[in-house]
Order: C-alpha cells, then structure tokens, then sequence
RNA sequence: CGGAGUUUAGCGCAGUCCGGUAGCGCGCUUGGUUUGGGACCAAGAGGCCACAGGUUCGAAUCCUGUAACUCCGACCA
C-alpha cells in the first residue's frame, strides 16, 4: 500500500476527549473516528488490525468445531419475551419505533436456540458449536473509555450445544482452551478469573481479564493461583470466635459514634466485636443484613442469595421507620417493624457482639445471635479486601482492575427449556439441550493489546495483529531517482516475498516520516534515504526495541525473513 | 439516572468576569528557500462563536431553556 494514497489520517495533538492510552493512540494513528457517544467508525488502518484479530478468532473456534454462522441484529421481539429477557435486560435493548415489535439483539442466545429447536432432535445431531462474528447493540448508560464501551461493537459470540451434561464440560473447555490460545497468539498478558453469571444465567461462568487501570471490573488474585471477580470472590478471612460467656445484654450511650470507626476509637473496642445493620429492601420487602466489624456488602452476592434484580438500600427516612433509629444506631434487636435478618457468615453463632440499639447514640453489648436473635440464614455477603488470604494456602490477596475481554458462561438448559428445543435421548425420551455461550468483544482486543504495548511516541505491533509488516520509508524520495529506484525494487521484491509493506511515498520532509512511522507502530521500519544509499545501505529499525541495524540493499530481504521467521 | 465540567476554524486552545461584530498555535492552499527525528519566509482560504428564545441601539460575552460530548458515581449479557 502506496502512504500517498492511503487514508490514514495521523494527529500531532491528543483529542481532548480521550483519557486512557489505547484511545488516545486509536485515534492519534489513524484506527478509529468517533461517531456520536459510544459509536465509532473504523478507518481502513484500524480495520486491517481488527480484521486479523477476526480472522485468529475463526482459525482457532473453527479449531474446536464452530461453525460460522450470521445471525441478524434485528430481531423478532416476540422470542425475547418466551424467555424474558425482555425485561432482564431493560434499558439496555434498543426497541425499534417505527416497527413494532423489532429489536436490536445485544446478544443471540434467544435466535440460536430458536434455530436449534427447528433443526436439531436428537442426541446424534449433538455436539454443535454454532458461533458468529458480528455487531451487537446495547444501549449503555455511559459509553466510555474509546471502543472498551460502546453501544454498538463487535463480538465473537460462540454457543455450544450438547445432550448431556459432560457434553457442555468437553465443550466449555475447549472454549477455555481456545480462548487461552487465542489471547496468546495475540500477544495479550490475561488471567482468568470465576465470575458471576449475572442476568445471563447458568450454572458457571469465568472471565478472561486484562489488568488495567481502565477497567472497569475488579478482581482478587493472588500469588497462589486464585483467581475471583470481586464480585464472587471468597476469602479465607477468620469467622468471628464464639465465647464461653452468657453475659447479658447491656444498652450503653454512644453519643457521637456513628461509624464502626468512631466506636473502635470511641470506646476502645476490638473491630471483631462489633456487628453492622445493613438494611436493603429486597423485592419491596425490608430485609437487614448483618456484617461483622467493617465488613462491605457485596451487592452481586446479594442478588444471586435473593435471586432478584430488585434490591436497593434503604433511603434514611426508611431506616427510621422501621428499626426506630437513623444509620449509626441501628440494630438486630428491638426493631420497630419486624423484619427478617440475614446475617454474614463470618458472624455465623457468634456471641459477645456489640451492635445498635435501634435507639439514636445507643448500642448494645454482649448480643448472642443463636440467644437473643432469630437469624434466618448466614450467607457470604462480604466484599473481599486486598491483603486477605486466599483459600488456597493463605497468599496474600491482591485486588485489581481488568478489562472484560471473553466470557465464557455454561449455560444449562435455561433457554432450551424456555424456548422448548428439546431432543430425544438413547431412550427415546425428551430432554432440554445442554447449551453453553461464549463471548470476546474483538474491538476490546485490540484496545488491550495496545494498552500494553505502546510507548510515549506510538503503538508498537507485533506481527500477528499489525495491520502491515513492513514500514518502507523512502526519505527526500521525489529529489532523488536512486532513493525511488531503490525503494520501488524493495517495495516489490518485499511485496513479492509475502509481507505487507505499508510505503511512504509521501512528499513530506523524513522528520515528519520517522514520527508517523513510529506513532502507527508498524514492526519493522525499513529506511531508505541518500545518506546510507550512497554506500549502498539500508537502514532497518525494529520499532519494539529502537535498535537500528546497517544492511546492503541486497540483503534487505533475507534479513526481513530472519525478522519475521522468529 | 445522580453529581461535575465542556461546547469558539479540521485539531488543540484564548477571548466571556467588565457587551461594541473574533484571535493564537498546529494543520490546509500558493510561491520560494530548506531536507535523516514533526523546517523557515511570504501571501491566502477557512467560523450563524452548539441550538432556541429573551434583555439591549448593539450579545461569543448577560438571562432562560434545550441538546451534544467528557469525567466521577449508579447500572452493565
């Protein structure tokens, strides 16, 4: 490709409106155009780039026998209420106006299913992957971030359907495998990490995570190998000891404590013996939850114990109508309504707890939750923090932020059963196909892979994604025969051995060449100018580690293929 | 959806407090000089100052409303 005829639009100057490194560099090198809020275009550069992620993307699922399929974004909305999905997703599907009865898909589980139940009836037309590579739309609250969230954007979503239950393990994890394979060959440092099966369903589900600071999810890892979504992370955090004591219940003051903090300092107390009040309500019912000392609930946690998506805090004029006391006070005992209580199960039987008295500046001491409270269940509803030890063998936990780049969820038969796409077993009897589903958002990959390899002056590729090879820069080409003759030999010779060479013919002034060159990134500069020429050499640069080497012009060539064979 | 901010030439910004009909840098066009890390000189082109209404002799500037975009939070298969 002739740079004189490319349209590869570079910027000097960063765009005000973009904030994290890969955005800013998408935009500066020519990849991407940003349409409205969450909407982008992509320029030829950057969909060469995202071509080859698409392409490693089908080589390796057509690896584990995908079959490609597309499947239309507009949908019949009809289907998404058979499972209501409708409703689950809300705001987030796009409705149609001026047809009723259209929507935009966010995802595809329904259309698959509905496919699957015409065609497949037996256990012997199992296993299938059916995948495609296409656009989704979801209507996101808050785009952000450049391609990392938008409402319409790319995905490789995969569905493995199978008749029984070790089907679905075989077939979740070649996806696993595949999708390792997949973030190795394009050159992405990732972990894994279990997650949570949010409104999808299903029985399990884990995450593929880039760390970074950009991102949006927040993960504890650790040396040991764990590996959890905050959202469903456990730690190995002690339980709180139960005493050989009966003390009684005693009211104290506690005038001006209005946070387990300011009673630790108030009144000298150990953290483990206190208890926090939460009080949410849950499908319009009051519930109060528990925690020991500062312990956070975790909200994911609470909806998949409830299963529901309807649960929020209580708002303060709550709080005092039903325990009789404002935040800071509130506790198990003598609550104004009566209303069921969860506890944590670090709290599981504990005893000598202090925790409000449901009377403003009051607590109690010495509660007994087998004694003095009817707890209905201890659940895990704690958030884990940095520092903990794992349930491994105890490493210190980390907690970091990551990029979502593939989910990989095993389904179960929510939507065969829904949809009613059955087949029939040795037996001859029906059963619910056994599905899985599979995501990586491919514009996601490229904005991680260049997250975490660039440079002050530019994005630097490696050759499985690089939209070219070779870089050819011909310097002061238009007031020298010898550069252009020169350049015009490698630029085919090049071409000919089977790179991508990417040719800056342009006439701009070899400053303004080596800065683009080096802002779009491409592996491999090959530099052309009078200086080496008349000695008959070539310059080469290799863009990842600067380093630049002295060839003949003859051996330009071979010493391109050393480059690319390692 | 809550909070904050922004909107003036293709891009990055000043001008707004204190009203008088728009400016800087980059980029672009033409000519000349330069030419191995974003050149220099000269001459140009390019703006309904987000939109709508109001105040005023006069509004980018003051007032009211709306929209778009960005950030923080909520939400997120």
């Amino acid at each position: 490709m002739r740079q004189s005829s490319f349209f590869i639009p570079t910027l000097k100057e960063v765009p005000n409106e973009a904030q994290i490194p890969s955005h800013q560099l998408m935009l500066r090198a020519g990849l991407i155009r940003q349409l409205a809020s969450g909407i982008f275009t992509w320029l030829p550069f950057g969909y060469i780039a995202l071509k080859k992620v698409m392409n490693i993307l089908r080589e390796e699922i057509d690896k584990i026998g995908g079959q490609e399929f597309l499947y239309p974004a507009l949908n019949p909305i009809e289907i998404w209420e058979e499972t209501g999905r409708v409703e689950a997703m809300g705001d987030v599907m796009f409705h149609i106006k001026n047809r009723e009865g259209l929507v935009l898909a966010p995802t595809h589980e329904e259309i698959v299913t509905y496919h699957a139940k015409q065609h497949l009836q037996s256990y012997r037309d199992l296993p299938q992957i059916w995948y495609q590579i296409q656009n989704k739309f979801r209507n996101e609250a808050r785009p952000k971030s450049g391609v990392l969230r938008g409402r319409q954007f790319i995905m490789k979503d995969s569905y493995s359907m199978d008749s029984n239950w070790e089907g679905l393990d075989v077939s979740y994890q070649n996806h696993f495998d595949a999708y390792c394979k997949i973030f190795d060959r394009c050159n992405i440092k990732f972990f894994v990490v279990g997650a949570s099966s949010g409104s999808m369903g299903g029985k399990k589900s884990q995450e593929f995570m880039v760390e970074a600071d950009a991102g949006e999810d927040v993960c504890a890892i650790s040396d040991s190998g764990y590996s959890a979504n905050i959202e469903v992370a456990v730690s190995a955090k002690e339980k709180i000891v139960r005493l050989a004591l009966n003390d009684e219940i005693v009211e104290f003051e506690t005038p001006n404590s209005k946070t387990i903090d300011e009673l630790i300092k108030c009144f000298n107390l150990n953290e483990s013996s206190l208890a926090k009040s939460v009080i949410y309500i849950v499908n319009d019912k009051p519930i109060l939850i528990l925690m020991s000392g500062n312990d956070e609930l975790n909200e994911t946690k609470l909806s998949s114990i409830f299963e529901t998506n309807s649960f929020r805090p209580a708002e303060a004029f709550e709080l005092f109508n039903i325990t009789g006391a404002n935040a800071g006070s509130i506790g198990p005992i003598n609550l104004k309504q009566k209303i069921e209580i969860y506890a944590d199960l670090r709290l599981e039987d504990a005893n000598n707890l202090i925790s409000g008295a449901n009377k403003d500046g009051y607590h109690f001491k010495n509660i007994d939750l087998r004694r003095d409270t009817q707890i209905i269940a201890y659940y895990d509803f704690r958030t884990v923090k940095a520092n903990e030890p794992d349930i491994i063998n105890g490493s210190p936990i980390r907690v970091v932020k990551a990029i979502e780049l593939g989910h990989i969820f095993k389904l179960g038969t929510k939507y065969s059963e829904a949809l009613k796409a059955n087949i029939l077993d040795e037996n001859g009897k029906e059963n619910p196909i056994i599905m899985g589903s599979y995501g990586i958002g491919v514009e996601r990959v490229l904005a991680c892979y260049i997250e975490q390899n660039h440079d002050e002056n530019g994005i630097i590729w490696q050759t499985p994604l690089a939209p070219f090879h070779v870089h050819l820069l011909g310097l002061m080409i238009e007031k020298s025969d010898e550069v252009k003759n020169a350049c015009e030999r490698l630029y085919l010779d090049l071409s000919k051995a089977g790179f991508e060479v990417l040719f800056d013919d342009r006439i701009e002034r070899p400053g303004v060449k080596f800065n683009d060159a080096d802002l779009i990134g491409l592996p491999l500069q090959i530099i052309v100018g009078n200086k080496n020429l008349v000695d008959g050499n070539i310059e080469v640069k290799i863009r990842k580690t600067g380093e630049r080497q002295i060839h003949k012009l003859d051996e330009i060539i071979i010493v391109t293929n050393e480059y690319f064979k390692l």
